[in-house]
DNA sequence: CTGAAAGCGCTAACAC
DNA sequence: GTGTTAGCGCTTTCAG
């Protein structure tokens, strides 16, 4: 029922314009001189008959939304889903409204879901943009889109993005596990030629290095299938038993990799040290309690939507703003040297 | 650009009007007996230019969209997130596009999201319903839109819906407890008013009444800071140090409740045993492994999707299903009577 | 087989 | 101060 009614109706209703209505629903009744007196008219009948703007003819006339399209790579990953609860809280703050989508990292489907995005007229694009996409969001924004990437960029689109500092984070990481007295240390991670995953294999290796140790770089393919993850997995490790450390590139492969350790039965840290990207209750709970890296995700959030905010308020007149923020390694038993832990016992 | 090019636009081009253009591009050619060869060429041209037409004209043309709203509880609960992604893609798969929201179990927010649902020209509803919002869905369904709910269901919206046996999945798991010879156990969960909790709670009572046994319940307020839910759950545990076992009624508690027992320094499940609704890599990789309920999260999202999808198809002639499928109870070292624990070890 | 024209619900010049 | 009117881009009846 509501929705039959238009703003014809309530027009007519009245015996005025539907002019006039807009324009009172629009908070320009002020400018437009409009008597204070039709004004609480309008609104009153408005509130009884429950009339809502149909937005949908609204955005088709203005070609505006309130509406902010969000792209993840995959929303059942632990920090796609709290990085959009996040960014999707700031924004109903601000009254625009979240739609979200998963990428899978496929190309094809991210450009689907672009266009649909366009012609809903969305008024802003928040993107984890896979590989190959570059035209697409280049085009994006050359037609004036306020659009701001996160966990990684495109290196050859200038934008807006907000990342960690993934690089140092590893370095850091492998350098903590060095001082911890580890020496055979791998690098097991998700085979990727996006931003995020180079500079973490960057990171690993310069500190390897560094130290003048040798890197053992494992990629596995991403699928979505965990068995597919695992298996190849648990063949590395069987195969390099002398390894005395791994860090692992993500969350998803870090509990993969737990999953395998357990299985395997290797005592952490004494068989294995262990540090994994990514800091979630498993490698809290786990025991022992696994070092990670942890990314500010509440930062990452604000930091994007607020970006976002600015470039859609009407004076965009800025240049594109690139943040990078920093991790923390919050380090646990799973990575101590073993002297320590044998004292601590 | 491609932005900008209209149907008229490749009309003009061809000297052909936008009707056949219209007429084409919507399969209807053949009836409309249009010369095969004028089809290819308008197919032609649309691809040279990139035409693609304007969904949301098209939408407030014909009231349709192919877009589904999706509504859950909590994105970045790893449930609804699992199952939105689920739903996502066999929805994908039969050409529909998924949008969804967070409801934070707010009722005002899952109105204002309905309203954007609606004029949006969302084809369908996909909901995990807030309480109090039995109206709205009744008056959604009563416009003739088709409306599956999940997780938990309105008593008094007659409505098709998907969710899991919680009372018998409680009941077993509270069994299986006492068959392991546990006699004081607590049951601690979120308070709420919904189906799916107080099932779970009635199932739990059930099998402590059939055995004579006193039930223990603690429901505390959900929150979205962890800190506010872990330290009443601290309390209640350190005021009653009699406890052998604790059922977790959700995930998310029961995550917590690890936190707890480890921060607590209890033996699993020598001091205290514990079963948990939903099954998460936390307790699969948690020492000892965890007891868990497992909902079939793929047989949900299949059964929702395929639900509506039917729903969807022009002849809805049928009546609404309810649909409840069984949980399966994993049983792990975690609740295993403590006895057979010392003899496997 | 093809085209003219109405209209989905709304906004915003432009007139009165 | 208020009403008229022309679209936004598309679908669909109804005439040719």
């Amino acid at each position: 029922m509501n929705k039959k009614i238009s703003i014809v109706d309530i027009a007519n209703a009245l015996n005025i314009s539907k002019t006039t209505v807009s324009f009172i629903l629009n908070g320009r009744a002020q400018e437009k001189r409009i008597s204070e007196e039709l004004v609480k008219r309008v609104l009153k009948l408005v509130k009884e008959v429950g009339y809502k703007p149909n937005s949908l003819a609204k955005s088709l006339r203005t070609g505006k939304s309130n509406i902010i399209g969000l792209m993840v790579e995959d929303i059942s990953n632990p920090f796609f889903a709290n990085i959009a609860r996040l960014i999707e809280d700031r924004a109903y703050e601000k009254g625009y409204r979240i739609i979200y989508c998963s990428t899978d990292n496929d190309t094809e489907k991210t450009q689907d879901l672009l266009t649909m995005f366009q012609d809903r007229h969305v008024d802003g694009y928040i993107i984890a943009p896979p590989k190959n996409i570059e035209d697409d969001v280049a085009a994006l924004i050359k037609s004036g889109l306020p659009v701001v990437m996160f966990d990684r960029y495109l290196p050859n689109v200038d934008t807006d993005y907000v990342v960690v500092d993934n690089q140092f984070s590893t370095y850091n990481a492998t350098r903590h596990l060095i001082e911890q007295g580890y020496s055979k240390i791998a690098f097991i991670t998700f085979a990727s030629e996006q931003t995020q995953m180079l500079d973490r294999v960057e990171g690993y290796k310069n500190a390897l290095k560094e130290a003048r140790l040798k890197p053992y770089l494992r990629e596995i393919d991403f699928n979505r299938n965990e068995e597919l993850i695992i298996e190849p997995l648990t063949a590395y490790l069987k195969r390099n038993p002398d390894f005395d450390a791994v860090l692992f590139g993500t969350d998803h492969i870090g509990t993969c990799g737990l999953k395998v350790i357990k299985h395997l039965g290797l005592q952490v840290p004494a068989d294995l040290a262990v540090v994994s990207f990514d800091d979630y209750d498993v490698f809290k709970l786990y025991s022992p309690p696994v070092t990670a890296i942890a990314q500010p995700i509440e930062a990452i959030a604000d930091n994007v939507i607020s970006l976002l905010l600015k470039k859609l308020d009407a004076n965009h007149t800025q240049t594109t703003q690139k943040i990078t923020l920093s991790t923390t390694l919050n380090t646990r038993d799973s990575s101590r040297s073993m002297l320590k832990v044998a004292i601590t016992k």
